[in-house]
RNA sequence: GGGCCUCUAGCUCAGGUGGUUAGAGCGUACCCCUGAUAAGGGUAAGGUCUCUGGUUCGAGUCCAGAGAGGCCCA
């Protein structure tokens, strides 16, 4: 007789190999098709809600890691959220406009930019855009990621470019909003700005000579003294205003040809520069930097000051020590002359020669000018040395030609005059992990105004007019309105598309002379500023602004966070987020970052099409994200071990509760036996510390909780033991029913809990509960578990802490050779103090050890093994039982009954019922 | 060069306010089971807590330096 077919075993459709890269996308079908993310949405419709606001990614390119590890973990938190019952919608948004977009379609349709009009560049940046927002948006789906993508911002959306040039206005109404001269890379062939990523860098030959400038006041008791300076632009001399010396540093005065002449001291012994002097000079004195502050030079051959100014930049080692400063020719240079108040001279016109500023120059190319001003200063005799080099020189990306730096307008945003609120709103925030709070104010105290405009297409034009006749800028908020008003309607292409009265709604007169014609503003605004006022254009008015939490990498210390910050603030008053969490960097193996040039990336579709979605997710999930995360095949596979066996104990409690159903087997908690009471409040535990460990965002944490719990209490313990019920018991017995509906409880809880991040597996899971054990169609519309009250349970933990303690002992009778197994095994125990504590609990002791019997004497038999239990000494053990093994049940003892085959009362009993015996 | 951060067993992670033999899981080795079976149970071996100094009766935990790596700037 085939007993095998009597006892109950495990039966499940859902299959122990996963076969994730098949069987993903067919769920993703699934929750598009029941419209499971906008059910849930309207489930929670009338609860709390909590926003967590997408920072957008840009889109020029198909995801990476990061991308991935950055929406994983965003998924995470909102499907929590929503089980747990809030209202959180996730609109997911793009960051559309901008540089790279507009290089790209430049080079992807081959555009010459001086033969085609602007509306025609930003068409084409357009296609490149949507189309690369839709690739990511199709892998984010893939990914598990559940969002309206029905739905999501663009920032080239009409609405969203109204928004921005409304928060500009807003701004500036405000008084945050400015326009000064700054100096920017300048092509003087294409007669154009160029941004940072338009330059390449390139061998060039320039001229490199030591200047002389005469100081203007006696130092140090001295006449005649010359500071020097080294330059490879003579041309930017005309606009030199300081002089730049590194504070609290050694400088010398030294006497060369009869005159005498101020360098930094290393400078003097190992700069190649002044070589030509170091034989045939001497050193007069000696003296720290600091006392050159405020002291004055003349110009070597215009009539002007130059003053001393400290700046850190400056390097000893090169050059003289000395820093020609030209604030309109050069970044840092602007920035010293920002800090000092000094004037920002830009006498070069848009074709790289002189204006009528400079006399002699005027009309002059800054290359001649360049032969022109050295012949100058020779014949003044402010020429010391005069030689050539090649260096690293910026260019062109277009022209190759060299560029220059040229002071032009710009717009501003006026930082400075609200660090002290920004500072404040930081406090407010709640940052994780914490330094983040260090971190944003180091990085506010440091960062200077911001420059808004970009000589670009690809964008939203500031909305500001200029007088015709006198040039004054007209920022007026009515008119920033009535402009916003037309560009939510017509689009941004509007601008370059139609008249400046198109623009003007009411009769409009330059404040400052009464001018009544105007002409637009060229410029558009840097990319930052657009994403940095998504708080405004998404979350104000729609969602709730602030928002809950903003999550992104630590780069955005930088840059969203801290633009964000400054716009909510020059707005609201607030900033626009309660928290912000940051993740870390996707690294190598090794811990480095993942670049072209190495060859290690990783391409994240390229995990998902191997392993799977749930994987790479569980993955994220496992890490301490806060810190960097190393990738690699190999650690991939720890993770595949660690599913393997959370799939299998789900599989496992699937196919034992087949022939449940809730409806005829609702079982009383009081009722339950000890055992599924000691499980439901390890259960419950476990719950709270999910909880616990989400909210703080410990994704690794709520992890490793539940599989600890899977892997130690389910899997090793409660399972272990109960399979004897489940599979041997009367089908209907109170046990077996019993059982099995605790194994429904924990099995739904755990898939609700795994659901956000182990989203497909569980809902594959859940779609192979019994049909009527289940309330809806998808585990997303379930709530978060909930908690009933155990009591009286705990004189358990001690049996199951008796358990681990003894397994050992055991392991050592069974390597004697005499036992193999518990089953076969008699445990006899030897205690004084605790015997009717054993005595009492010796059946729930057997079914723990799963051992034919259980022997407790009221004695202490020091010569055997033992484990300390309550301080005191319980001595144990093992004996091999001469009982018999039922034929059914497999389980050990004294007596069975004898048919055909041998087995015990119960099975005899279970038998007869199925009509075994009839 | 500056700001912020990381560095605990082969791997992924725990180790409030300093205090007995530094904890898990995976992996490895070995054993058991063969009615969760390309599964299940158990035992064991793995760590001078990156390094060097210091404070302390006592430091993975505090302080100072160094090294390696990361992000952001210059």
């Amino acid at each position: 007789m085939d007993l095998s077919k009597t006892v109950n075993l495990p039966k499940t459709d859902f299959p122990m190999k996963a076969n994730l890269p098949i069987v993903e996308p067919n769920i993703i079908d699934f929750w598009n098709e029941n419209r499971i993310y906008y059910k849930a949405l309207t489930k929670n419709k009338a609860n709390k809600s909590r926003i967590l606001h997408d920072g957008p990614p840009y889109s020029n390119g198909k995801i990476h890691l990061g991308h991935a590890l950055n929406k994983i973990l965003k998924d995470i938190v909102v499907k929590y959220w929503t089980l747990k019952g809030f209202y959180s919608p996730f609109i997911p948004g793009w960051d559309t406009h901008g540089l790279p977009n507009e290089k790209a379609a430049i080079s992807t349709y081959n555009i010459d930019r001086k033969k085609v009009s602007e509306v025609y560049i930003r068409e084409k940046s357009k296609e490149i855009a949507v189309y690369y927002s839709e690739i990511q948006k199709g892998q984010f789906k893939r990914l598990g990621v559940f969002a309206d993508w029905e739905n999501p911002y663009l920032t080239l959306n009409p609405s969203y470019e109204a928004a921005i040039i409304r928060a500009f206005g807003s701004l500036a109404k405000n008084g945050y909003i400015y326009r000064e001269l700054k100096p920017v890379y300048w092509c003087y062939d294409c007669e154009t700005s160029l941004a940072d990523a338009e330059i390449e860098y390139k061998e060039k030959k320039s001229p490199s000579i030591v200047v002389s400038f005469e100081l203007s006041t006696k130092f140090k008791d001295l006449d005649n003294l010359y500071a020097l300076i080294w330059t490879t632009t003579p041309w930017t001399l005309p606009a030199n205003v300081a002089i730049a010396y590194k504070p609290n540093s050694s400088y010398v005065i030294i006497e060369y040809q009869g005159k005498k002449y101020i360098v930094a001291k290393e400078a003097y012994f190992n700069a190649e520069q002044l070589k030509f002097l170091r034989d045939s000079s001497v050193i007069l004195a000696d003296f720290t930097s600091d006392e050159l502050l405020n002291l004055t030079a003349k110009h070597p051959f215009l009539n002007r000051l130059s003053i001393f100014v400290p700046a850190d930049y400056v390097d000893l080692n090169n050059g003289t020590g000395l820093v020609h400063t030209a604030p309109g020719h050069g970044y840092e240079d602007y920035l010293t002359g920002k800090k000092y108040d000094l004037p920002i001279l830009s006498p070069v016109d848009k074709e790289g020669k002189f204006t009528e500023e400079i006399d002699f120059l005027k009309g002059l190319h800054i290359d001649k000018a360049n032969d022109v001003i050295i012949e100058v200063l020779e014949k003044n005799g402010n020429l010391l040395f005069k030689s050539f080099i090649t260096h690293s020189y910026p260019h062109c990306w277009r022209c190759h030609n060299p560029v220059i730096f040229r002071a032009t307008y710009q717009w501003f945003l006026d930082v400075e005059k609200m660090k002290e609120s920004l500072i404040n709103s930081v406090n407010k925030v709640e940052w994780f992990p914490s330094w983040g709070e260090e971190r944003m104010k180091k990085m506010i105290e440091n960062r200077p105004d911001w420059c808004l405009s970009r000589q670009r297409v690809w964008g939203v034009f500031i909305p500001v007019l200029f007088c015709k006749n006198c040039g004054e800028s007209i920022v007026d908020p009515d008119l920033i309105e009535n402009i916003a008003s037309i560009v939510e309607k017509e689009g941004s292409d509007v601008w370059w598309e139609k008249e400046v009265k198109y623009f003007i709604h009411k009769s409009l007169h330059c404040p400052k002379c009464g001018g009544s014609e105007f002409e637009k503003e060229k410029d558009i605004f840097d990319v930052w500023f657009e994403s940095a006022v998504s708080h405004f254009a998404v979350l104000y008015n729609n969602l709730g602004h602030p928002c809950e939490l903003y999550l992104e990498g630590a780069d955005q210390y930088r840059g969203w966070f801290q633009v964000s910050l400054i716009t909510s603030v020059g707005i609201f008053g607030y900033p626009p987020y309660n928290k912000v969490l940051t993740h870390g960097w996707v690294l190598d193996q090794e811990g480095r970052a993942m670049h072209k040039s190495l060859g290690n990336v990783i391409d994240p579709m390229e995990i998902v099409e191997e392993y799977g979605a749930d994987i790479l997710r569980l993955y994220f999930a496992s890490s301490e994200y806060t810190n960097d995360i190393k990738m690699s095949k190999n650690t991939l596979n720890v993770v595949v071990e660690m599913y393997k066996k959370i799939r299998n104990t789900i599989r496992f409690m699937l196919g034992n509760i087949h022939d449940f159903d809730i409806n005829q087997w609702k079982v009383n908690f009081n009722d339950l036996p000890v055992l599924e009471k000691y499980i439901l409040s390890k259960h419950y535990q476990l719950i709270d510390k999910v909880e616990e460990y989400i909210e703080k965002f410990e994704f690794h944490r709520y992890v490793y909780e539940i599989y600890d719990y899977i892997v130690h209490i389910l899997s090793a313990i409660y399972l272990d033991v109960r399979k004897d019920v489940l599979y041997t018991f009367d089908k209907d017995s109170f046990e077996r029913r019993a059982a099995q509906f605790v194994i429904l409880k924990i099995l739904k809880d755990l898939l609700i809990m795994l659901f956000p991040v182990l989203s497909f597996t569980c809902e594959q899971a859940w779609k192979n509960i019994p049909l009527h054990n289940v309330s809806s169609v998808s585990c997303y519309l379930q709530s978060w578990p909930q908690k009933d009250k155990i009591t009286d349970v705990e004189f358990y933990q001690k049996i199951v802490d008796f358990y681990k303690e003894v397994l050992p002992i055991f392991e050592k009778y069974k390597n004697s050779g005499l036992i193999k197994t518990t089953n076969e095994s008699l445990l006899k125990i030897y205690t004084d103090q605790n015997y009717r504590f054993f005595e009492e609990n010796k059946k729930l002791i057997k079914e723990l050890f799963k051992v034919s019997d259980v022997f407790v004497f009221n004695e202490q038999k020091n010569d055997l093994d033992y484990v300390v239990i309550d301080n005191n000494n319980i001595f144990v053990e093992f004996e091999k039982s001469n009982y018999h093994k039922c034929e059914r049940c497999w389980n050990y003892y004294p007596e069975l009954k004898d048919y055909n085959i041998k087995v015990c009362g119960r099975c005899f009993d279970v038998l007869q019922k199925i009509g075994m015996f009839a």
